[in-house]
DNA sequence: TTGTTTGCAAACCTTTTGCACGTTA
DNA sequence: TAACGTGCAAAAGGTTTGCAAACAA
């Protein structure tokens, strides 16, 4: 993917925002750009940063409404990992997912996923007549790197 | 269970407190007791609700702190379901171990388990080369009750 | 113009910490 | 007595909200 094109998400977002009456400029459209260009999880704190680097220079309190916006309709995923800081990560228009392994030493979050407990999991969800709109495995302990020392 | 018998958890809890070096008589003890009681999470604001209600007088400050003492000693768990809140439950001394279902309309908590799910952990985290001291998936959507409006 | 979005500052809430007072070994 | 535990109040984050100014349809 070349640096600075708009991403399968990002365009997938900003189709729902204006759908849905709400416009993408200014600093919701830079969360929006940055979101996109995301893999794994970012914290509120960590956006701001990034967008101010660039340039933009988004309020926190815009961050936060814009990711609450996001949220509710379900393009992006909220995931703590125990510290006190919310995180959040774009949902994949076609529904990968990943999980996150933390290392609760030096903080590393190491993302992975797995089809077979993805099925697993839709199979126990159904067996709960629990329906499911997102979900979030966190593994605590020592990533490679501290266990070895 | 008998109402008011120590329960499996609150007698492994004593012991490691005690071999510890630890007390546990007031508002440490009152922490435990009630949560030797629980079969699932709860916040710290509601454990400080409960134990005033039946009389102690506990301040929030001493629930957090028996809370991370616990912690440490890996006798509870610490699980978010992103709500800014943080709920602990019991380890239990056998190691049964559960998971969450949140509803996210009406925030009911539906805990499950499941074995095979868990030898599907073990593995994962075996394959990462993460150990694994903890772990918790939390699955969102709409609860039986509230699907059905 | 009219409703939406933004940034700032203040408010809010959960969690942690400092400190003086009890309590226990 | 000495170390530990507790409660209160204050502090320390992270997150949300009120509001007036800026912006976009």
């Amino acid at each position: 993917m070349p640096h600075g094109s708009a991403t399968d998400w990002d365009n997938t977002a900003r189709r729902a925002l204006k759908a849905a009456g709400h416009r993408a400029g200014g600093a919701r459209g830079a969360v929006v750009s940055l979101l996109g260009r995301q893999s794994c999880c970012l914290s509120a704190h960590e956006i701001s940063d990034e967008l101010h680097k660039s340039g933009s220079d988004v309020g926190m309190a815009s961050v936060y409404r814009a990711l609450e916006l996001l949220h509710e309709m379900g393009l992006v995923q909220r995931v703590e990992f125990g510290e006190g800081v919310a995180r959040f990560e774009p949902v994949t228009p076609g529904g990968e997912h990943h999980h996150h392994a933390v290392c609760d030493r030096c903080g590393r979050v190491t993302p992975f996923e797995d089809a077979r407990l993805e099925r697993h999991l839709d199979r126990l969800a159904g067996d709960l007549r629990h329906s499911m709109s997102g979900h979030d495995l966190v593994i605590h302990g020592e990533c490679r790197r501290c266990a070895r020392s």
